[in-house]
DNA sequence: TAAACTACTCAAGTTACTTGATTATCAAGC
DNA sequence: GCTTGATAATCAAGTAACTTGAGTAGTTTA
């Protein structure tokens, strides 16, 4: 896997060119939320990307980590972390006492909105460079590659 | 960013594909170097990733450093690993006693040579599941977007 | 209602970095 | 020809983001 900063000259590999691009544009929408005054880091994207608009309000820790991959101890230590910034809440599930329901707070939901929008203009700005059917088309082969692996 | 394991349902947005993407591939040329004999890890290819077969035979450490983005540090402690593992070999530059020459062993060239294959079979994969053009597209696409960045 | 399983948390260990400091060597200016 | 400042590598300590192992409280099952 090649690092961020591998300079391509050559023509590269088609995997490492797919992490370039990544890292290059995940890293921008990090700035982007930063930029409009939350202090998150990337990693924060685990909880903040399981909590889109259409998702369930309230998430049990264990289904977070779950869905993020990884395990529930570095998930309840990512959501301490979370918790300690104010983004969101950790309350008592009263159909279940061993467990927790993760909400996002008023301050979250803010960032999450941020989030989408430094997503909407990196959209946008891939739209204007790759116009706009080259971004559907960018999409298409990407669905493709994903519905393979 | 979205983590490795982030099971888009919805239409997720184009970064977080291009992550998903570059993850699942990434990981099999990590796989298909293991699966010939080797037991490289991920971060390897910080340095692998700059003996291409075109490159010059050996470079200097800092210049490695400098490639991969990373403190000469870090590269110092890679290559130590490395070495260790036969992979290469680190001699004093004969212009500048400060340096040293990093160049890699036979071993080392297999092993580059087995990450060759590996990223060769999933480019083939790719075409098969893109179509040759589609492929071509891709990278087209990405070009792009890396000539903006 | 005891046995097995699950949700969460505490603790310790690992990986892959970082910054800071030290030593050896080189390159310039006077 | 020597000091002064940059550079190459390395030693050491610290940090971020995980992991596995162990323990407690609560739930489900036979």
């Amino acid at each position: 896997m090649a690092s961020s900063h591998d300079q391509g000259k050559p023509p590269a590999n088609t995997i490492a060119m797919l992490g370039q691009a990544y890292s290059l544009l995940g890293f921008r929408i990090v700035e982007g939320v930063v930029g409009s005054g939350h202090p998150i880091k990337a990693r924060y994207s685990a909880v903040f990307g399981q909590f889109d608009p259409g998702s369930a309000p309230t998430r049990r820790a264990t289904e977070l980590a779950r869905g993020a991959g990884m395990s529930p101890q570095a998930m309840g230590e990512l959501l301490d972390e979370m918790e300690e910034l104010g983004y969101l809440r950790r309350d008592g599930d009263p159909s279940d006492r061993r467990a927790k329901l993760i909400s996002m707070t008023t301050l979250g939901t803010h960032a999450l909105r941020a989030g989408g929008q430094a997503i909407g203009s990196l959209e946008a700005e891939i739209a204007r460079t790759l116009g706009d059917d080259g971004r559907a088309e960018l999409r298409r082969l990407l669905e493709l590659l994903l519905a393979e692996g």
